[in-house]
RNA sequence: GCGCCGGUGGUGUAGCCUGGUAUCACUCUGGCCUUCCAAGCCAGCGACCCGGGUUCAAAUCCCGGCCGGCGCACCA
């Protein structure tokens, strides 16, 4: 049978050391690959371009937190609650099924926040059976999907391999904050390894239990999302697939997709804001920067119920790809301030900013203060986490919370899901007049999530080209692993001394190439076509003459000559593409 | 995690049914040759996924595991 494209790659990929299997030697284990020295080459210069456009370009800075991650930060960002899903197995047919679903299917009763012993009382209570056999269930039992450690000897303070990157930077806002001086926006980049502990990674490279992820947190105020340059990206058309047209049964599957400007989407509301449609123009950008085939890049808006916990609004940039089909690439979510809230309540440190009003001006407020003696006897250690909230609540919330305690005697609050009644004697709340020169502001964070093992995937199943007599990776110079071939025509007088010298020459001057003198010319063009060589330089008769070699350009197959002196900066020029 | 199918040098394979440690081609390495797109000649390196069982003897038969593909479930 004919191999599919995904085939021909992975084993191109595998010869040639782009990607290969991890602890192949010890039998593999599947969601785990290595990247070989061309991956590495390969995978390092997207990265590169991707520091280029948002470090260099956008002016955002990137940071480098640790990948083992104490148990209270995922607790905070409801990772430890939300990423596990409770699996409970037929005890018959050993199939598993997600416990909460299986009730709500039988029995209709609601799961949510449901506690595993309360699964498994409900399952005996309406004798919930295997949906397939009819078997007797087992108990029911989490399944996490991060890895978890432990830190230190003795094991007693519980860690995880951090499932985003993401999670550093927000636990970090007290010091970027003031490390951009406390203005909004800005940017944090964080580019590293996640881990996610698949139940069953399948498609090699695309889902992987340990991958590298590229992201920023880009802290904007709730308010002004609107985006100072947008004006540059406004006309940028970009293929969109959102939410409501994908629920659309009306539409066939190939009208739900809409070309449209960013500016235009905006207007009319199809993107929620300028923010977002920002980021998608840069990341449509980036992508056919780095080579990714642009009719096979479309972004899709989540549907409301696929979003993550912590998202509002969420487009994937996604790649088309022969055996899978769109896969998501990258992920552009509005987080809102879910996270920075998280902490704040969980740390009980204010995770906010001071935002200057453009005049200062009066206003009546409130001055809420806890009553410390009765609150911390009632609350006690989430007293911290209270008074926290109340700190960090807007003057208009001020002014509801008032008029709640005024008019009820109460107010429940809310924090993280845990509900605190606030009687009237527990606060002291005085009217005041203030002159007011700005507010605390909880910023909202806006969060493109590039997963550049996929990316890294995707390029190179677009780059991938076939012709009669060869194969050939049609990547970017700029992107290419190795640079150039340097080459003798025939190993005779003094061909391969020069073209030794010359390889080291390009090497000296930052380009990365290879000697290759085994076999006929012909052979080694072909081998380095195959791994993606844009240029090869050949040593032949006339170098001996006059000091000039050919260049060889891998698609095309012209030659022209060029003289050694002028080599390096002949090939720099090329390589900026 | 379940079911079905598969796993032999770097790659593609023959051998498996009917047990006696492996075929062929390409690639790769060294040499000769070769003045522009996988030419030729000589020599060489290199494999039965792992573990257990049956047997005098296992690539081959049986069981388990791992990995891969497909289907189901999962993918916040």
């Amino acid at each position: 049978m004919e191999k599919d494209v995904y085939e021909k790659i992975m084993d191109l990929a595998r010869r040639r050391g782009y990607l290969w299997s991890s602890f192949e030697i010890y039998g593999g284990i599947a969601g785990f690959v290595d990247y070989g020295p061309l991956g590495c080459l390969l995978k390092n210069n997207i990265i590169s371009k991707f520091r280029e456009q948002y470090i260099v370009k956008e002016g955002f800075y990137e940071i480098e937190s640790p990948t083992v991650t104490p148990y209270e930060v995922l607790k905070a960002s409801g990772h430890v609650d939300n990423f596990t899903d409770p699996i409970v197995e037929c005890k018959n047919c050993l199939e598993s099924f997600r416990a909460d679903h299986l009730i709500e299917e039988f029995a209709d009763v609601d799961t949510e926040g449901k506690t595993l012993k309360e699964l498994d009382e409900l399952i005996k209570k309406y004798n919930v059976r295997c949906p397939k056999c009819g078997g007797e269930l087992g108990e029911v039992k989490k399944f996490n999907l991060m890895f978890v450690t432990s830190i230190g000897p003795g094991g007693k303070r519980t860690g995880y391999m951090r499932p985003e990157t993401a999670q550093g930077i927000f636990i970090q806002f007290r010091r970027l904050a003031q490390f951009f001086r406390n203005k909004l926006p800005f940017g944090v980049v964080q580019i590293g390894k996640s881990y996610r502990n698949e139940i069953s990674p399948r498609q090699g490279v695309i889902r992987l239990r340990e991958f590298t992820q590229a992201e920023i947190e880009y802290f904007v105020h709730p308010e002004r999302k609107e985006h100072e340059k947008f004006d540059l990206v406004k006309d940028e058309v970009v293929p969109l697939l959102p939410a409501e047209r994908q629920m659309d049964e009306n539409l066939k599957e190939d009208e739900k997709v809409i070309k449209i400007s960013i500016g235009e989407a905006v207007e009319k509301g199809i993107i929620r804001h300028q923010t977002i449609a920002y980021f998608i123009a840069l990341t449509k950008r980036f992508l056919e920067a780095i080579g990714i085939d642009k009719d096979k890049i479309r972004f899709r808006q989540h549907l409301p119920n696929e979003m993550a916990h912590y998202a509002i609004d969420c487009w994937d940039a996604e790649i088309y790809t022969e055996r899978f089909g769109w896969i998501e690439c990258v992920g552009i979510a509005d987080r809102t301030d879910y996270d920075l809230r998280s902490h704040s309540a969980h740390s009980g440190v204010e995770l906010s900013i001071f935002v200057e009003l453009d005049e200062e001006r009066e206003i009546e407020t409130y001055e809420i203060n806890l009553n410390y003696k009765v609150v911390g006897r009632i609350f006690k250690k989430d007293t911290k986490a209270i008074e926290a909230y109340i700190n960090n609540l807007s003057e208009k919330e001020k002014e509801e919370f008032v008029k709640n305690i005024e008019n009820n005697g109460k107010v429940i609050i809310n924090i993280d899901g845990k509900e605190f009644e606030i009687l009237k004697d527990y606060v002291e709340i005085k009217k005041v007049k203030k002159v007011i020169k700005g507010e605390k502001v909880i910023p909202h964070v806006i969060e493109p999530s590039y997963g550049i093992d996929r990316i890294t995937y995707c390029l190179l199943e677009h780059s991938y080209r076939e012709e009669e007599d060869r194969v050939y990776l049609d990547l970017k110079p700029s992107i290419a692993p190795i640079k150039a071939y340097v080459l003798p025509l025939v190993n005779k007088d003094d061909m391969p001394k020069i073209a030794k010298e010359i390889n080291q020459m390009l090497r000296e001057s930052g380009i990365i190439a290879e000697y290759d003198d085994s076999g006929a010319i012909g052979r080694r063009y072909m081998r380095a076509d195959e791994i993606g060589v844009p240029f090869c330089i050949t040593v032949d008769g006339q170098t001996l003459k006059d000091k000039t070699v050919t260049v060889r350009e891998r698609n095309t197959r012209e030659q022209v000559r060029v003289k050694i002196d002028e080599l390096i900066n002949y090939l720099k020029e090329k390589l900026k593409e």
